[in-house]
DNA sequence: CAGAATGAAAC
DNA sequence: GTTTCATTCTG
């Protein structure tokens, strides 16, 4: 027995390291390279990854939740992370089969931080800014993305401040007990929360304590009941003894069949939960249950045999030819090898089954069908059953997308581990079923091995049962429901057809993913899209040609109808925007809106380069983004473009997207739906909005095209209103408050000029800031609010002439922007003479004569460039230096010389 | 892997 | 007030 035990518990322990193992081994050897997940697990470092990204659908099973607003989000989700959330460290590892993380983190498995709107914000709209700057880096479009976000308007962020609620609300049902920072298992802070359990952060999350301690408050939640039980049994070793012990006896047993009866009786809170699911304890099980991780599943399904689990073993057997011993299931497997069915019934711990499982699932999100929920290893002949648009387009182009798919696996980050789980499993499963089989066929041979790995199951089973057995059915059928991927992939391609033809085109899934995100509105949507997308076939087609074709189609866009919903204004605006529509004006605008040094460089590449570099750094996909960008963007639809263009990027995007979507299943679906629902806003609507929003706010709608078609084609005047727009938003932005800023703005779109004066002087400072921010602020370390990180500080440090302390740091920092301040001011004051400043420069060109580069703007360009050119070189911070000085300087000059 | 941003939570 | 960490992904 001891034996047996320290088996079981090596056993264990491999499971729980078998993040990092697999993870290292099989993912990264597998296939990505990249990331190496485990070796960032065990180095700790990060931690987040760790943790399980929360879903919604997690939180949704623990909570009750009906009644939230966006229960149906919720509810989906939250089955899954329930049962992650609750089993914790089994079902952790059992989501991990929904994603592979998980798995690993099978202990700490901590919950992700939910993500705040501003996140939220910025996942969504990453891509775009990315389209719009495609040289950018992520930095850089993370700085445009914060000033987007500050211009957004309240009424618009309300909507992303909202969803980010909604979700921290599910999540902390979900997961009661749990805290953003595992310190409170540890007092120590500084550490960080570093965890309780050996590794540092990761785990510790809060779900250790919460299951504990939460679990009973939060499990108190119907269905969570595995999760306590897990908890339990990932807590103690013993356990695993006695596990073993049971598997012992569970293996005379093995035999045996479990009950069929379907436990669900215990299910009735899951199953009422689900809401979705009406009767079929099946489905509900499946529903409920997506959480399960398929190794559980196995484990359990194996385990069930055991004596103890008994009740479990009602639950295994469902029918399948899970039920059977977990030796005998190896052994078939053995035989079956080949057989693709088999593998997901049989599929062991390792991801591939559970996705598999979770892949039918996930094909039949609500669960309706109960014909799959109870396999677990349903066969993928149901996935392609289920989602037949999808099954067609793959089997159209197959080629495409699965090149697609290795593409994606190569990616895969730490999140798209989980993603990538996912996908992989898609693709893989057959594989991967294969891969195992034959693994396990090796441990069949022998007896210690086959045994064994029994006893891992039992251990696993073990965990739960000692929950609830029935549970484990339900994780069975939740890993099943856990597979979302095809789902999601489905209903893109279902969506729309043209969609999906882009796709294959394009290869990339991912924004179809996101667009289609919301089923309902795809109805709409894809009317709309239809259109749109032949539009972007064009504009592609003629991506060289963009700016005429691009803007005629432009026009005819946005005729169309678009349901942007709120977007509307955008729309509006886009095509006002659109009236820039002079190719130049495009890189102008892109770049005022950025005005950072990402951006500078943007610009200079497109602007001041133009196509040329931007053809050939982008490629095809660059002229076409920039094209469409343009036309789409400037068009109400730009949403349609986003999901259009297809960008390599993008197609690692929309593929980790999707993967992430996949995995997570259904509910994830939803929770994507509502995600995708946020509206998108265009570049344009941000231009616009700095101009704008002012009005809006006055108005409240429709202020925009006016100006904006004044800035786009309007009189020079119009346009430097719209600079300086931009510009009062931006410091707004910067110096931020609403109140201010809405002042600020206010007063731009009353008029700046002549009104705005007056103000300007109070507003001036803030502007000038940005202005000069935007050049030297980027430079500057950290935000204008947050202070500059240590590591930052490094940067500052140049500053000062050798040894620059933290504080002198600061100090140099503030002096130079009160510096900017003041002078801008008096720039701004100048209304022209504050062009001077990159912005300035921009929007002078523009206005002004020498459209394409201000005297300004090309030193600022040319410093960007040399700072480039260093930083290749190595010398960043020479380089950068160097901007700084150089921005900086232009701007004092011309602060000064007003 | 750092880092850019914002926000929320924990100290 | 400060520190973490959530997302994304280039360099």
């Amino acid at each position: 027995m001891t034996k047996a035990v320290a088996d079981s518990s090596s056993s264990l322990i491999q499971h729980f390291h078998s993040f990092f193992v697999r993870h290292g081994s099989t993912m990264k050897g597998g296939g990505r390279g990249k990331e190496p997940p485990v070796a960032g697990e065990v180095t700790g470092k990060r931690p987040k990854r760790k943790c399980l990204q929360w879903h919604p659908l997690l939180s949704k099973k623990a909570l009750d939740f009906s009644e939230e607003e966006e229960e149906e989000d919720e509810e989906e989700l939250e089955k899954q992370p329930e049962l992650c959330g609750q089993d914790q460290g089994l079902q952790q590892v059992q989501c991990g089969s929904t994603t592979e993380e998980a798995e690993e983190d099978s202990n700490e498995q901590r919950a992700r931080r939910p993500m705040n709107a501003f996140l939220l914000f910025c996942k969504r709209h990453r891509s775009l800014v990315r389209q719009e700057h495609p040289r950018l880096d992520n930095r850089g479009a993370t700085k445009i993305l914060a000033d987007w976000w500050a211009v957004l308007e309240p009424k618009e962020k309300q909507k992303y401040t909202d969803m980010a609620k909604e979700y921290k609300d599910a999540f902390m049902k979900a997961n009661p007990g749990y805290k953003w920072c595992p310190t409170t298992s540890k007092p120590l802070k500084s550490p960080s929360c570093q965890p309780v359990s050996s590794s540092p952060r990761k785990k510790v999350w809060s779900f250790s304590s919460n299951s504990t301690k939460d679990s009973t408050t939060a499990k108190k939640v119907p269905k969570t009941d595995s999760m306590p039980q897990l908890n339990f049994a990932m807590a103690d070793p013993t356990k695993m003894g006695g596990l073993s012990m049971l598997l012992l006896a569970g293996e005379h047993a093995l035999t045996n069949r479990e009950i069929p009866s379907s436990t669900k009786p215990s299910l009735p809170d899951t199953a009422s939960e689900g809401n979705s699911f009406p009767g079929d304890e099946e489905e509900m099980l499946s529903g409920t249950i997506p959480n399960r991780v398929p190794d559980i599943t196995e484990s359990r399904v194996k385990a069930a045999p055991s004596p103890q689990a008994e009740s479990s073993l009602s639950a295994a057997p469902e029918g399948k030819p899970c039920r059977q011993s977990a030796l005998f299931q190896l052994a078939e497997m053995c035989l079956a090898s080949e057989a693709g069915k088999m593998e997901p019934v049989e599929c062991e711990p390792e991801d591939s089954c559970p996705t598999a499982s979770l892949q039918q699932t996930s094909g039949r999100p609500e669960g309706k069908e109960q014909a799959a929920d109870r396999d677990d290893c349903p066969p993928s002949p149901h996935t392609s059953a289920l989602v037949p648009s999808l099954s067609s387009v793959t089997s159209t182009s197959t080629d495409a997308i699965q090149p697609q798919l290795s593409s994606q696996n190569t990616r895969v980050k730490n999140k798209s581990k989980k993603k990538e789980g996912a996908k992989s499993n898609d693709n893989d499963e057959i594989p991967c079923s294969a891969k195992k089989i034959i693994k396990k066929c090796s441990n069949a041979e022998s007896n210690v091995d086959s045994v064994f790995s029994t006893i891992e199951a039992v251990a696993k089973g073990a965990w739960k049962d000692t929950e609830e057995k029935p549970k484990k059915k339900i994780q069975s059928s939740l890993s099943a429901g856990n597979s979302g991927g095809p789902k999601k992939k489905s209903k893109p391609r279902v969506k729309t057809p043209v969609k999906e033809r882009e796709e294959e085109m394009e290869e990339d899934s991912g924004q179809c993913g996101q667009y289609s995100s919301s089923e309902v509105e795809m109805k709409e949507e894809m009317a709309d899209a239809s259109p749109k997308a032949e539009a972007e076939e064009a504009s592609i087609g003629s991506s060289e040609l963009q700016g005429s074709a691009a803007e005629a189609h432009q026009s005819p866009g946005s005729s169309s109808p678009a349901k942007l919903k709120e977007e509307d204004k955008g729309k509006e605006r886009s095509s006002d925007g659109t009236c820039d529509s002079n190719p130049e004006n495009h890189g102008s605008r892109k770049s005022e809106r950025s005005c950072k040094g990402a951006l500078y460089k943007t610009l200079v590449s497109e602007g001041m380069l133009t196509s040329l570099r931007a053809n050939i750094d982008r490629g095809k996909r660059g002229a076409f983004r920039g094209s469409d960008h343009d036309a789409n963007w400037s068009d109400d639809s730009w949403t349609v473009s986003q999901i259009g263009p297809n960008n390599p990027k993008k197609l690692k995007k929309s593929k980790s997207k999707d993967e992430s979507s996949q995995g997570l299943g259904k509910l994830e679906e939803e929770f994507e739906r509502k995600f995708n629902s946020l509206p998108q806003y265009s570049p344009m609507t941000f231009d616009k909005k700095g101009t704008t929003v002012a009005k809006k706010k006055k108005t409240d709608s429709p202020v925009v095209p006016e100006e904006v078609s004044k800035a786009g084609k309007g009189p020079s005047p119009s346009q430097k209103k719209t600079s300086f727009h931009k510009i009062v938003r931006k410091h707004k932005h910067k110096k931020e408050k609403p109140g201010a800023v809405d002042k600020v703005v206010q007063s731009d779109s009353s008029m700046l000029d002549s009104a705005s004066k007056a103000k300007s002087c109070a507003p001036v400072a803030i502007t000038c800031p940005d202005v000069q921010g935007p050049a030297s602020m980027e430079m500057l370390v950290g935000s204008q609010k947050r202070k500059a990180r240590k590591t930052k500080i490094t940067h500052l440090v140049r500053t000062a002439d050798g040894s620059v302390s933290p504080a002198e740091e600061d100090k140099t920092r503030d002096l130079n922007q009160e510096e900017d301040k003041k002078p801008l001011p008096q720039n701004l004051c100048n209304d022209k003479g504050c062009y001077s400043h990159p912005r300035g420069a921009e929007e002078a060109e523009r206005s002004t004569g020498p459209p394409e580069l201000p005297a300004f703007f090309s030193l600022a360009a040319l410093a960007e460039v040399a700072a480039m050119e260093n930083v290749h070189r190595g010398q960043r911070g020479l380089a950068e230096n160097q901007k700084k000085e150089l921005g900086q300087t232009p701007v004092l000059i011309s602060c000064a010389d007003q």
